[in-house]
This record gives C-alpha cells, sequence and structure tokens, in this order.
RNA sequence: GGGCCCGUGGCCUAGCUGGAAAGGCGUCGGCCUCCUAAGCCGGAGAUCCCGGGUUCGAAUCCCGGCGGGCCCGCCA
C-alpha cells in the first residue's frame, strides 16, 4: 500500500504506544494526537479526554509518560504536563520517511486520497454576462478555484461549472441598451462596455419608473420613501453621465421615444420563448461579456469545464416548465393570482425535513414564485431545474459557491428537489456560501455601476509588485510574469485566508500586503528554497544517518503535515486551513533559513540532510500554493 | 417584526465536534563583510461583546441580551 502521509504513520504509532501503556479497557482508536505547545514538545495526548477527571488525567499522565518513552523508535521522550503527555519525536527516523514519502511523490505531494472517493460539481462565480466581473465575484472565483484544487487533491473527481445567468430581466436590460448604442465604438474590454451600458439603461428605467410612480402615489410616507429612491438614481445617472456623456445622452433620447420597461419585459419573454430575433440580440450581448470574463479569468489562472447557458440547461429543454409541472402534480404549489407559489414554507414545517436537509431549525423559509402571471420563469425555478440537471450529468454531490445573500434560495432549491422526490440529491446539494467584499462607505452594485472591477485591482496588484521589483534592482520588463504571478498571489491569498463567512471590507492596503501572512511571503520563502537548491552544485540532498538534529524537527513536522492540512481542508471546506499552514511554514523557513547554515554546514552528511530538509519544503510550498492556485514565481 | 451569519490585544484574523488563548498589522528595541532583509530575533499590549446556565473544566455548548452585516420580491 502507498504511504500518502508520513504524519499518519507516526500518529499511528504513537497510538499504539498510548493503547499497549492504557490498561486494556480503555485502549481503543480514542487516543486524539494533537499538535503540543511550542517548547512543551512536539506532540501531544491529552488525557483529559479520556479520563475526565483532572485527578485522574493527572495520575495517568504520569504513569504513561514513563511507560511509553521507550516504547517505539519514533519515540525520544515523553513528559507529562498537567493532564498531558508531551512527546518528543527522534528526528533521523522521522526525517527519513517524510523525506521517502515527499520525494516518492514529488509534485503530486499533498495527494491524500478519500476512502471513497465521488464525482463533484462545483459551480463558481457564475457572475451575470451584464457587467464586468467585480472584486465580489473575484472572491467567488478564487474560492471556487481553490475548493476544485483541494477536492482532486483528495482524490475526488471534479468538474468545474460556470452558470451563465443568460435567461432574466438583468439581461433584458443590457440587451435593450446594447441594441441602441452598438454603432457607438469604445476602446475598452467588452464587459466593461456592457457593464456601462447596463448601469445606463438601469438608473434611466429606474428615474423613469419611480418617477411616474411619484405622481399617482397618494400616501405620503411611501411617497417619501420613493423620493428617497428617486434621489438615488438620479445621483446614480449624474454619475454615469460624467462617464460617458455620447452614450448616456443616445440612450436617454431612445428611452423618450418608447417604453423601455415594455420593451425590455418583451426582449425577457422573447428570449426565454426562443424567438430568434432575442436569441440572437441576447446572446451577442452575453457572449460579449463572456469574452471579457474569461480574459480576466485567464489572467488569474482559473479556468472552468463547462459555461452552462441558463437557457440550454433550464429553459429551452423544458427542464423548468416540468419542474413546475411536477411541483404543482405533487401537490407542493398552487395558482395565486395568475403565478405559480411553491409552498416552500410548508414542506418546511417538517423538522425531519429540515434535519435530513440541514436547515438550521428556526430558519423562516417562504413561499417560492415559480412563474410569473405572464408565463414566464423566476431564477429560483431554473436554479432547481439546472440543479436537477447537475446530478443528470453524474455528480453525487454539487458544491455551488454563492454569497451568503443567497441561503434562502438556496434552502428553497433543496426543498423543491426534495419535493421532487429527489431527496438523496437534496442532501447533496452544498451551499459553500461566502460573505460580499465591501467597499468602504458605498455600497458595491453591479445595476448602479458602482464596483471596484476585477480587472482594475489586478492591474493595481502587479503595478505594486512591479514597484516591489524595481525597489529590488530586477528589471521589471523582464519580470512581467514574476510580477504577474506575485500580485495576483496576493489578492488570492487575501482571499483565501481568512473564513469565507467574514465580509470582507475592500482595503487596497489590506489585499495588497506584501509583508508577513500573504501571498508574496509563502512565494518568497519558496523561492529562497529554490535559491539554495539552485546553488547547491555538487551537494546532494540525502538522508545519512543521523543528520537531523533538533533545528530540523519542526520543520520536519510541518512538511509532513501537508497531507493532513489536505484532507482536513477537502473534507471540511476549509480553504483557509490551507493557506494559514502554508504561512506557517513560510514563517518557519524563514526563521530556520536565518538561524543555520545549509550549504557551509559541516560535516557534509548535515550540509546534505539540510538541503534534503530545503528541497522537502520547496516541494511543500509550490504544491501548496497550486492547490491554492497561487504561482510560485522563480525568483522575486 | 422574524430569521441567518459575525463579535477574540489599538486594527485585521486563527482557534469554536469543551481541556496549555495562536498569528499578522501597528508600536518599542535589536540584526545585512556569510545561502535574496518581501526576511530574522526580542519587548509591551487580551475582563475571548455582556449576563445567566450546563460541566471537574467554557473563547468553544445552551438560554437571554447588546452591536454590526445580510435575507424575508411575479429581482437575480
Amino acid at each position: 500500500m502507498k504511504l500518502y502521509s508520513a504524519y499518519q504513520a507516526l500518529e499511528r504509532e504513537v497510538r499504539d504506544a498510548f493503547n499497549r501503556a492504557l490498561p486494556g479497557d480503555l485502549a481503543g482508536p480514542g487516543i486524539s494526537v494533537e499538535k503540543a505547545p511550542p517548547d512543551r514538545g512536539d506532540l501531544a495526548v491529552n488525557l483529559y479526554r479520556l479520563f475526565r477527571d483532572e485527578d485522574m488525567a493527572v495520575k495517568m499522565a504520569n504513569e504513561i509518560a514513563g511507560k511509553i518513552k521507550n516504547s517505539s523508535r519514533y519515540i525520544m521522550d515523553a513528559r507529562s504536563e498537567g493532564g498531558y503527555v508531551n512527546i518528543r519525536i527522534e528526528p533521523n527516523l522521522y526525517g527519513k520517511l517524510v523525506w521517502d514519502v515527499v520525494t516518492s511523490m514529488g509534485g503530486t505531494y499533498g495527494f491524500n486520497p478519500h476512502p471513497s472517493p465521488i464525482r463533484i460539481i462545483i459551480e463558481h462565480t457564475s457572475a451575470n454576462p451584464v457587467h464586468p466581473l467585480h472584486v465580489g465575484h473575484l472572491r467567488n472565483a478564487i474560492l471556487g478555484d481553490a475548493l476544485a484544487k483541494v477536492l482532486r487533491a483528495r482524490g475526488h473527481t471534479v468538474e468545474v461549472h460556470f452558470y451563465v445567468d443568460d435567461v432574466g430581466l438583468q439581461m433584458a436590460y443590457a440587451a435593450y441598451g446594447y441594441e441602441k448604442v452598438k454603432h457607438v465604438k469604445r476602446d475598452v474590454k467588452p464587459d466593461h462596455y456592457i457593464g456601462l451600458v447596463y448601469a445606463i439603461v438601469n438608473a434611466i428605467v429606474n428615474v423613469r419608473e419611480l418617477d411616474g410612480k411619484r405622481r399617482t402615489e397618494e400616501d405620503p410616507a411611501r411617497r417619501a420613501e420613493i423620493d428617497r429612491e428617486l434621489l438615488d438614481w438620479l445621483w446614480v445617472s449624474k454619475e454615469l453621465m460624467e462617464r460617458d456623456e455620447e452614450l448616456f445622452s443616445i440612450l436617454s433620447e431612445a428611452t423618450k421615444r418608447e417604453n423601455p420597461l415594455a420593451r425590455i419585459l418583451e426582449i425577457n419573454r422573447a428570449y426565454e420563448a426562443g424567438e430568434e430575433w432575442a436569441v440572437k440580440l441576447v446572446r451577442e450581448v452575453a457572449g460579449l461579456c463572456i469574452e471579457g470574463f474569461k480574459q480576466t479569468l485567464s489572467r488569474m489562472g482559473i479556468s472552468f469545464d463547462k459555461w452552462d447557458w441558463e437557457s440550454d440547461v433550464a429553459v429551452w429543454n423544458g427542464l423548468s416548465d416540468e419542474v413546475i409541472r411536477q411541483l404543482k402534480e405533487a401537490g407542493y404549489a398552487h395558482v395565486d393570482r395568475g403565478a405559480i407559489v411553491f409552498e416552500a414554507d410548508k414542506l418546511a414545517e417538517d423538522a425531519e425535513i429540515r434535519r435530513k436537509l440541514g436547515i438550521p431549525e428556526n430558519f423562516t423559509v417562504t413561499p417560492l414564485t415559480l412563474m410569473r402571471s405572464d408565463g414566464t420563469t423566476l431564477y429560483a425555478t431554473r436554479d432547481i431545474a439546472y440543479s436537477l440537471w447537475k446530478f443528470k450529468q453524474g455528480a453525487s454531490r454539487v458544491v455551488n459557491v454563492i454569497a451568503a445573500q443567497q441561503s434562502l434560495e438556496q434552502i428553497q432549491v433543496k426543498l423543491a428537489l426534495y419535493a421532487l422526490g429527489y431527496v438523496k440529491e437534496a442532501e447533496n446539494v452544498i451551499h459553500f456560501s461566502y460573505e460580499l467584499v465591501t467597499l468602504p462607505g458605498v455600497k458595491m452594485s453591479g445595476r448602479r455601476g458602482r464596483y471596484v472591477s476585477a480587472d482594475e485591482l489586478i492591474d493595481e496588484a502587479v503595478k505594486r509588485a512591479c514597484e516591489e521589483l524595481v525597489k529590488r534592482g530586477l528589471e521589471p520588463e523582464e519580470n512581467r510574469d514574476v510580477a504577474e504571478r506575485v500580485g495576483i498571489g496576493a489578492v488570492k491569498y487575501a482571499m483565501l485566508s481568512i473564513s469565507p463567512l467574514r465580509p470582507l471590507s475592500f482595503k487596497w492596503e489590506k489585499i495588497l500586503d506584501f509583508e508577513r501572512n500573504s501571498g508574496p511571503f509563502i512565494q518568497y520563502a519558496y523561492v529562497r528554497a529554490r535559491s539554495i537548491l539552485r546553488k547547491a552544485g555538487d551537494l546532494k540532498p540525502g538522508v545519512p544517518e543521523g543528520a537531523f538534529g533538533e533545528e530540523e524537527k519542526k520543520l520536519l513536522l510541518l512538511v509532513s503535515y501537508l497531507p493532513e492540512v489536505v484532507a482536513k481542508a477537502a473534507d471540511e471546506l476549509k480553504i483557509e486551513s490551507l493557506a494559514q499552514y502554508l504561512n506557517e511554514l513560510a514563517l518557519a523557513f524563514n526563521s530556520y533559513y536565518d538561524k543555520v547554515p545549509i550549504l557551509k554546514a559541516e560535516p557534509r552528511e548535515k550540509a546534505q540532510a539540510r538541503l534534503a530538509l530545503v528541497k522537502m519544503v520547496a516541494i511543500t510550498l509550490e504544491n501548496g500554493m497550486r492547490m491554492l492556485g497561487i504561482d510560485p514565481p522563480h525568483r522575486m
């Protein structure tokens, strides 16, 4: 059997030693081995967990520490400290084991297959094709990409999908505007162009509609509310007019000659019905945006296996209609003023269903409209159809990387699958939720054209990386590639190292941090390691008898954790644990680098062993970074 | 109004299947004739939001507050 993790072998060794030392009735798999605090040892076993009584735990710790001291070749020393047994491991034997695993795995080190791997479809990013990707989508894309890579390292078969949301009113808004201005050329990426047009149409239509509403509104409170909204959109209009006067006036004029909203609704209806003129128009607009997305994503090193057009997978094939029909037939949907409503709330009253689907006990579920009275479907309806479609592609689990705002909708989708009789599927739709990226002071809004685009962020990141290169005497022209890797690495790490459940307030200096606990910090440690390996000359890495000492232990242990960290990151969908682990490894390596000579170590065996350690660190850092989607530079 | 998420040194964050409070930024002090100083070493700095409860033991679990974000649409 192939050994993927040296640490796992070590842990088993320690557990066995404990089981031999424990009274027979207490022995078993319950021993959990953890990391000891620095200065107390390498590994620790907490006996409180086993005995639940303070005096007893302390007493047993004393007893066991004495017994296991010489009970395994890997254990150098064991000491009892207040209910814990702190263990020091023997660096040479363990070092040899780690070396064997790391070098035999090489570029695949970290791969740690799950005992029962499955087929997973990850859907991420899925931005509406009506504006460029902004920093919020970037968080989504970076998380989704890393998630896919980590799950693959866990042995799962992963397919990454982008859901092109080409059906819906937002698309019709963009298409409506594009129809009027497509003859006007602008020297920007296509998605930026569409984004501007989309925002202008939104502003014009909203101002027009709100103005109409306020004239007929009798209730003063309600009227004040409308006035506030109107004022907001007037401000937005002013901003957009300043950005592109010509486009704004063309669209403004056009909307005076007709009712834009009626036309937008018509485009939406015709597209959903598959009428040729609408298909041609909408696909052209969406296609332009997608082209822009692909440019941005490819620069980020993020790619997709499939681009699922909502119209294809959920509408024109009749799947959404089928979902509605079956929900009605099953008695979970009713007609309300011409619209069809799914009774998700009633279904959610059943505590057993909640438990099965992992819906929090008190979560308030509301009914869900499936079909408008004009016969068109809604986003959530199509999402139900799409979820079914994903399972039909052979997935046994579906992970949706979607903003936390959509928690209710995701639960409604689950409930609909359940109601349709797809119980297993409902249980296996995972909402990988993440919080928004907020701009201090302003609310990001695609409809208002207010956002920091992903392209701007990447440009700025790369620019700052370039400035750093110049400071270090590296020619920026020759190091374009390094600047790209470092700048983008900084952005990715910033978004991966903190929990996705924490709102991220966007600050340039925080995201473009190049110091400790950053992407570049990890890249730098890697570059230093590579640099030593390059300069090694005749010295070959190896693990001669007795060449590893106390100084090496911390790094050896850290290197050997990678497969464990991968397992945790994949099984618990906690990418941040991998990011933080790499930071810890880089920190430890930098400290080691400063403390001991490597190439000049005496005797030669010591230098060989240290070089071997440097190589292991380089491999570990590189593989870890790749799993996060961070590219390792060759120098910096 | 109901619900979901978050609340840890001045700031940002890890720990949250209960058992030894962990990093970064900032701050104060030190380290480049030696493998890249995007670095390293050291100091100061914490009523783990508040109040109860469960437990031998709570940052972690339960209840009740408070503060912030989000959701409750024939939008997506």
